[in-house]
Formats: C-alpha cells, structure tokens, sequence
RNA sequence: GCUGAAGUGGUGGAAUUGGUAGACACGUUGGACUUAAAAUCCAAUGAGCAGUAAUGUUCGUGCGGGUUCAAGUCCCGCCUUCAGUACCA
C-alpha cells in the first residue's frame, strides 16, 4: 500500500482555506514577489491536464520564494467574458452570468483540488461590474486623451484643446488619423461644439470611425485582427469578409515603436518577442508622390526601395484606392469596374487561397515620374493591399519578383538599373554587393547611398520624404455581443459623451434575448431592464426625457482583451472601490516578476497589455512602464486522440495493422477506452456510442490495436484527460510532479500517463523513509557524511533548477536523494526535515503532512528554506579521461583539491604517461582543474 | 516564401554550455518474497564484434564537410519536423 494521499490532501486542503495560509501580507518589510498566471476563461468543459501545467510551475516558483523569505503575491481570477457563454445564452436563454457562475465553481473545484497556493481573497472576474467599472473607466480616460509625439507620451485631451485654442494645429505634432487636418486658432474658435468633437475625435486614443473591418456573419460580430486567423474566425473557424462600418477603435498605432522598442528591456523568450516584432512590422523607406497626368491630383505610395526610383515603369493602385474611379479613362471604365467588383467579392480567404493568380487592369491614365517627368502607366492590382501604407506601390520589376511577376504577365516594360546583374529570369532583390545603374545622378551608387540621395532630392522637390509604416493596425473595439463590457458612451446629436465617472460601473442590462434586434442593433437592443433607464437619466442629468430614443446609449460591447489587459494590476489591490489600485500597493508590488503562460497570447493579450500599461504609466497611474518582467511561455500539452479504421461503406473496423492497402476511415474514439499498449475496450466502445454495437472488428493477435495521433485536446476529438481522475488514482502531488517531469516547461507535448507510475513510486518511498513499517521512526542520531553529502548536492540541484526554471530535472534529482537515502538507511532528521522542505513547493500535501509528523505545529510554508553547505559538495576523487591525439587514452584517478602543478606532477608520474611518452618529453600539458588532464606530443 | 524553435536508445527526456553521451523515469528481461496474484525490493538494458568470464574493442546524438588534443554542444552546406506569418511594396 502506498501512502494515504487521499486522507492527506483533503486534511490540508481544508486546513489551508480556513487558515487563509496563502493570503499575502501588505505591506510587509519582506521584498515583494509577484507570480501571475494567465487567468483561464471559464470554459464549461472543466480543466483539463494541460491547463494546470503553468498552474503547478507558478505555484512551485511562489512556495519557493516564500520559503526562501519573499512576501509573494500569487493571486488567480477569471477571465470571464467571452463567446461560449453568450452562445450557450442563445440556444438556451440561460444568462451568461448563471453559467459563467457555475464554471467557476466547477474550475475552482478542481483547482483547489492540486493544492494550489493561490491568495483567493484577491480573485477578480472581469465580468463582476465593481471590475469592469474599472475597465470603463480607462476607456474613458483613452477617450480623454491623445498622443503627442513631440513629448512621445499620452497626453490629456484637455492639453490639445488648450493648444487648439492658442495655436490651432500649429506646431501640433499628434498622432490622428491617415491625414492630419490643419485649422488656426481662429478656425478652431469659429467651430461648433459639434464640429469641434469631430475635429477632436481624430485625435482622441479611442475614436468612433467609419473604418474597415474583419465582419464574421456567422458570429454576428466583427473581429480583431488577432481574432482571425488564415481568413477565418479564431473562435469557430468561420470566413470572415471585409466590410466597411462604423466601430470604436483603440489607437494602439501611436504606441508602435515604443511597443517595438520596450521588446528590449524585458525578460520574455525571443520566438515570442519575434512574433510581436513581426506583428508591428516598421518598415522603413520613403514616402513618394507622383502627379496624374492632366490632373493635380497625386498618389502617394510608400516604397522601402527608394533607391529603385529611376527603375519605376508602372504604379499599382489596390482595387479600393480612393481615385480609382475618379482617374479611369471613358474607354477603360467598364473593364476596372467589372475588376474592382469582382476584387469587392472575393472573400479574404479567397484571395489568400488564389495567391500564385496575377490579376489586374490598366486604368488608361498615367503618372509622371517626379523627377524625369516620364509617363507612367497606372494600374489595378489585387496585390496591392488597402490597408498597408497608402494603398498604392510603385512597382520596379526588376527589383521586385512580384512587380516582375505582374510585368511580365501584362507584358509591361522592365527596367534594369542594376550593374551587370542579369534580371532576364527573375527580380534582383538582394541589397548587398549591387551597384545601381541606369539612374540619373545615384548611378554608381551602393543601395544605401542611392537611398539616401534619392530620399534628399525628392525632398528638395517637394515630391517625397524619408517614412515608416507599421504592420501594426489600431484595434477595433467594437462588439456586436451582449457579454462583455458596456462602452460606457451616449450620444448627443450622434456625438459620443462619456458616462460620467460617477455613474460607472455602466451595469450591463437585462434583455429579453441575447440575438440581434430585429432592425439589426447588437443585443443590447433588445434591453429591458429599467436600470438601463436609471443610468440615461442619470447621465443626462437635468434634462427630463419621455423618449429614451433621444439620448441613446452605446449599444456594442468591450472586446474580450479589455478586461485582460489590466488584471495584473487590480490584483495588487483589488477591493479598492475609490480607484482600481491604490498608488501604496502599486508602489509595493509594482509590477509582475514572473509571467505564465501561452504563446498563443503573443499577438493579443500580450500586446495590448503592454500598450494599456504605457498608456496608464503616461498618466502617472501605474509605477512601471512594462507590466511584467519575465514571462515563461509553458508548452501544451497537446493529446493522443485514438482512431478505429472503418473500411469506407462498411460497418468493418479493422485494427491497426490490418488497414494496409484498404481504403479506411479514422473515427476517434474516446481515449479512456484504450490501454497503455493501444488496446481497444471494445465491449466499452460499444456502451458508449451505440451505432458501434451492431460493428464487426477485425482483431490482430487477438486485440484490436487503435492508432495514435497527436492533437490539440479537444471535448470533439475525444482526447481529454481532466485531472480530477488523476488525483483520484495517484494523488494530486503525484499529479503535480509528473506533469513537471514530463519534460522542459515550455515544450509541447502530448499527455501520456505512462511514467506517471514512477512519480508515484518515488513519493511512496520518500514517505516510506520517515517509516520503519507502520511506525514513524526518525532518528536523533548525527547522519553520516554520505547522507549529508546527498542531502547538499540535492538541495544544490533544486535550487538551481528552480532558479532555472528546468523543473523537470529537479523532479530527478528527488528521485536520485531518495535511492540514495533509502540505500543507505538513513531516517535522521538532520537529513530529512531539510528535505521536506525541499520538497514543498512541488509536493505540498505530503510534505506538510510529514512537517506536522516531525513535531512542527507551524505550516511547512513559513519554513526556511536550506541552505546547501559547500563542504558537502566536494568529491574526494574523481576519474578523468586522457587522451593522446585519440590513439591512447586512459583514466586517472584525481583529488579535486590537487593544485594544476600537483596534478600535471602526478600525470607525469603515471605508469602509462611514461610508457607512452618513451623518452620524449611533451611539447604541451593541458590541465584543467577539476576536469582533464592532456598530454601533447 | 520569410521568421523562429527543434532533431539524442524501444519511449519521455538528462548532459554543470567544448571535457567519461544516454542522468532520472517508463518499458522490457531475469531474480527475490508469495500457495498464487498484487505490491515491494534487487539486477541487467544504445548497437555490433571477441571472450566461459572479468574484460577488451569498434560504431554511435538527422545528413555531409570543417575547426579542436577533445564536438550532442562551435563554424559552413543540406534534409526533416513543429510553430508563427504571409501578395507588407
């Protein structure tokens, strides 16, 4: 029999919430840790294996530093706005929040079933109204504010009024939207309050405008660029097209190079500050303009080649350029018509499918070259994206494979304005080693020469600049949902005002169903609720209203990263009702020393975390520019869903080894029916989908064998292990140091129980070595120095893996103390009251179990953490390999202590050295303290 | 295509960052205990060759080169897998 995990985790399970063990102090003169998990969203499927596994590593980490003497900060909430819920509310007409309620109990079951050290009194839900009145209240403050680039910072709106009202735009440097209007201050005074909100929504951090966004209709919402991926909806998988509508948008552009830039002060992995990078995409190049022929219109496209200037034989306009109708010569109308038409219609994922197809038109009209003056044809091209720089490129074939691409296929002139450098085959798009050629005055010039004169000419001309552009787009904030955040706005005359502070939290409504109205409002639409009421008539204060079409309120909702993209900080204070965290808690816990969680949030809520952390540090509200120090990205665990073959047309399962040359379809089945050894249950399968009751399997050696694949654990692809079943058989410290053994934290990988027996095996012997049979036994007694040498190397090891975050290993270092101790009978508290301690954070129920046996009335977590003493950790000997230039090669036998001569002395000595040597002295001894000795000939 | 990460026994994975490759665990095989099973404990376990044996020896970290007394680790060129991203001008 093994321990008795069973009685023992639930005794201090019960123990640890009624003593509030893990509530944190603040403040306290102890240094400040905070260990932050992502917080999950309540899903109604419960937890599976996977999701714990940067759960149980944050929790080791938080134990560690409180036993190494850290005030921890190690809190947990949830996320729990979201789609499923509302969903769910559809088909059902139950309200989100009972089943959001429900999950969290659930989830919180099964967390507090792993003996997680999570400080509860701090739990925040983004969808509780005393946390998203919070959330409303930043949406205003973004409401209230713009970005002066001069000072680089978010600035409050009032500041560019005052400066509107003194200088109009002059010596205005702001981010605004695409062109920048200009007014004087005279101008400014003369406008309408009305036109004056207009004005200053181009300014503003959020703003309300027509722009073009992801619409999902099978969702009903739009979506942000994170949301959709490879064309479709993240959620659901289903198209997405483009259109065009009025939303709220968060101006995260503006912050795009000091996103970009802070990427360098923080601890997070690399691939993941990669993907950020990727994602802002700065490109650096020239802003150029080319007038129409016959026109005093120009187009401005962005080029990064502006050393290809004198190569341009045609510009490309994308289809939804704003001129393409306005330059479209009589003769050509119907032909681009009929293109940009067909462009309008292809969906987003069609056109990703359709890449390799070149398309295009010519519009009939031309540019003029800005410095030659030479025509240039002007086209319509479906490569050429809207929403990326001006919409509009200046194509240089020989310089550009896809420009080249679309040359040769409309049989379109290419220049060639590089130095003896062949382009008949393809574009020349390497900037080393080129000479240009062919280029009026930067010929003979390097890239980045030809660059820079290009760049100051055009500008001498008034016809271009140096520019960059970013990847990166403003976020829209609109959703068409009911559960998330109300934006806390109304509307005067269809101008946008803010709900005052004083009436937030702007609670969310009843409303009698969760769909669309029928005019084709969000459902807030269909709002019920008198309250709703209460808070127009509050905001409109003094005016009386019959009619509460007058003063309408917002009806979208907040987006899912809204209420994510400031947690951290609510945490550090989190009842404070007067603001969403005091300044004296900030101050102390400032920001998250360790962040934990997926990769898959690098574009999303990493992202828009870290821009509503700058912009609250830009108003003075938080103390720290990057809301986390070190981030971990932990691996999922990834599950080994089965399949049974079915010959296709038949009710025939063949087993796995049979399948060859047959044509089969996979079916998954639920992975509990298979054994270890990929043996089917089939009497089970049976019971649990009836439609295999009446099919034949064809079995091999007597079993049916199924075949494996690893997947993302899913409820649909019948893979999910939940952990409540794990807990049950081997006990959740079992459960805990297993998911920890399985391999380095950040690595994907599939769940497989197998190992899981040598975990428990190995807490079964460690217990065994505080007992001699049923009886506690511990000894007084000094240990031997074996003993005390395995005890300091082990603690050594931990320690530094935990430091390392390489908890895997760890795990085996545990297993090696506990051989060696049971090997060499040692029951000495000396040894094994040090050791429990060690193994604390990853095994808590049974070491505070054991802590208790030892006489501790206090709980283990307030132990001090061991010390390794260094006199342990010498070996006396040690055997070292020595080889001659590979033909000899033999082992000494070393003290570490020798000094570099005594060890060269004792080399030269050798038997074999001497042999080998013959007389010949050496040309060279290579010796390496504690390492090897080598002898050159 | 571009960017990033990774390829080590039958399996998951170690290797103090250039110094005895395969720690630890699973699995497998053999043994002890038992009437038996479970549990537990002990031993062997990269492949090959020689030997009754102790042991010796060769080959071995995706492939091909290179640097070095010494390479899983560093350099050059490939292959494969995974992830992100994609007409980004």
């Amino acid at each position: 029999m093994g321990y008795p995990f069973q009685d023992i985790e639930e005794k201090w399970q019960a123990i640890w919430a009624s003593q509030q063990t893990y509530k944190v102090d603040q403040p306290s003169d102890k240094p400040k840790f905070y260990v932050l998990d992502m917080f999950p969203y309540p899903s109604g499927a419960g937890l599976h294996v996977g999701h714990p596994l940067g759960y149980i590593a944050s929790d080791i980490v938080a134990r560690y530093k409180r036993h190494k003497g850290f005030n921890v900060l190690h809190p947990q909430g949830y996320d729990s706005f979201g789609l499923p819920a509302e969903q769910y509310a559809i088909q059902t007409g139950q309200h989100p929040a009972v089943t959001t309620e429900t999950n969290i109990k659930r989830y919180r079951e099964q967390l507090d079933k792993m003996g997680f050290s999570f400080d509860w009194s701090r739990e925040v839900r983004t969808s509780d109204p005393s946390y998203y009145r919070w959330t409303q209240w930043i949406f205003s403050l973004l409401f209230d504010a713009w970005y002066d680039t001069k000072q680089d910072k978010a600035r409050s709106i009032d500041t560019l009024i005052q400066h509107l009202e003194r200088f109009g735009t002059q010596a205005l440097e702001a981010v605004c939207d695409d062109d920048t209007p200009t007014c004087t201050a005279e101008d400014w005074q003369n406008m309408t309050e009305a036109e004056k909100q207009t004005f200053l929504l181009r300014f503003r951090l959020t703003y309300l405008a027509e722009i073009e966004v992801n619409w999902c209709p099978a969702l009903g919402t739009v979506l942000a660029n994170d949301e959709v991926v490879q064309g479709v909806s993240e959620r659901g998988g289903h198209p997405v097209e483009r259109k065009k509508m009025k939303q709220w948008s968060m101006r995260i552009s503006a912050f795009a190079d000091r996103l970009l830039k802070g990427l360098e002060s923080i601890d997070w992995p690399e691939p993941l500050k990669e993907m950020q990078r990727n994602w802002i995409g700065k490109s650096v190049g020239a802003s150029v303009r080319f007038y129409i022929e016959n026109s005093q219109h120009q187009i401005e496209v962005f080029t990064t080649r502006p050393d290809t200037l004198f190569g341009v034989t045609f510009l490309t306009l994308a289809p939804e350029h704003e001129w393409v109708s306005e330059i479209t010569t009589a003769e050509q109308k119907a032909e681009v018509d009929a293109y940009v038409a067909q462009a309008a219609q292809r969906s987003e994922r069609e056109r990703m499918s359709e890449v390799d197809r070149i398309s295009g038109v010519f519009t009939g009209a031309f540019a003029l070259h800005p410095i030659t003056n030479k025509k240039i044809p002007i086209w319509i091209g479906d490569y050429v994206l809207a929403g990326y720089g001006t919409g509009a490129v200046m194509a240089v074939p020989c310089g550009d494979q896809r420009d080249f691409d679309f040359a040769s296929h409309f049989n379109l002139p290419i220049k060639n304005i590089f130095k003896d450098i062949d382009i008949s085959a393809a574009a020349h798009t390497a900037k080393e080693n080129t000479i240009i050629a062919n280029s009026d005055f930067v010929d003979g010039l390097s890239i980045p020469e030809a660059t820079q004169k290009v760049i100051a000419e055009l500008g001498k001309r008034g016809m271009g600049e140096g520019a960059t552009t970013y990847r990166l787009r403003d976020a829209v904030f609109s959703r068409q949902r009911y559960w998330g955040e109300p934006i806390p706005v109304y509307y005067v005359n269809g101008q946008p005002q803010l709900v005052p502070d004083e009436s937030l939290p702007l609670k969310l409504p009843e409303v009698s169903k969760y769909l669309p109205t029928a005019d084709g409002a969000p459902p807030l639409g269909n709002a019920t609720d008198w309250a709703w009421d209460r808070v127009q008539n509050k905001v409109v204060s003094n005016d009386k209203i019959d009619n509460k079409s007058v003063f309408p309120l917002e009806k979208n909702t907040m987006p899912g990263w809204a209420g994510s993209s400031w947690y951290f900080n609510r945490y550090m204070d989190a009842h404070n009702t007067n603001a969403f965290a005091s300044k004296e808690a900030m101050a102390y816990w400032k920001e998250v020393d360790l962040y934990l969680g997926g990769s898959e949030h690098a574009t999303g809520h990493l992202l828009y975390s870290r821009f509503w952390q700058y912009f609250l540090y830009d108003f003075g509200l938080v103390p720290v520019e990057n809301f986390a120090k070190k981030l971990i990205n932990q691996g999922m665990i990834l599950g080994e869903s089965a399949f049974v073959y079915r010959i296709t047309d038949t009710q025939t399962y063949l087993s796995k080894g049979l399948c060859r040359g047959k044509k089969v379809i996979p079916v998954h089945v639920d992975v509990s029916l298979v054994s270890t050894q990929n043996e089917l249950d089939i009497e089970g399968l049976k019971k649990w989908q009836p439609h295999f009751s009446d099919a034949t399997f064809e079995l091999e050696e007597g079993k049916y064998i199924v075949g494996r694949e690893v997947e993302k654990m899913s409820k649909s692809k019948y893979n999910v292990v939940n952990p409540d079943s794990i807990c049950a058989q081997y006990g959740a410290d079992t459960l805990r140091m297993y998911e920890m053994f399985l391999g380095p934290i950040e690595q994907a990988k599939p769940w497989n129980t197998a190992g899981i027996s040598g975990v428990s095996n190995f807490l079964n012997k460690f217990w065994r070595l505080f007992y001699n049979g049923d009886d506690f036994d511990i000894s007084d007694d000094k240990p031997t120095k074996e003993s005390l040498k395995t005890l300091h190397k082990t603690i050594q090891k931990v320690t530094q893996d935990i430091e390392q975050f390489s908890l895997n290993t760890s795990v085996s270092a545990f297993m090696i103390a506990t051989n060696e101790l049971n090997s060499q009978k040692c029951n000495n508290r000396e040894i094994l009251e040090p050791l429990t301690v060690l193994l604390a954070p990853f095994a808590p129920h049974i070491s505070e179990e054991l802590w208790a046996l030892l006489g501790h009335q206090d709980s283990i977590t307030n132990a001090a953490y061991p010390v390794a003493n260094p006199d342990f950790l010498q070996d006396d000997t040690k055997a070292y390999p020595i080889s001659f230039n590979g033909k000899m090669r033999f082992t000494l036998a070393l003290s570490t202590s020798l000094s570099k001569d005594e060890i060269e002395a004792a080399v030269m000595q050798e038997e074999r050295t001497q042999t080998y040597l013959a007389g010949k002295a050496p040309k060279k001894v290579i010796v390496v303290p504690n390492k090897i000795v080598n002898i050159v000939v």
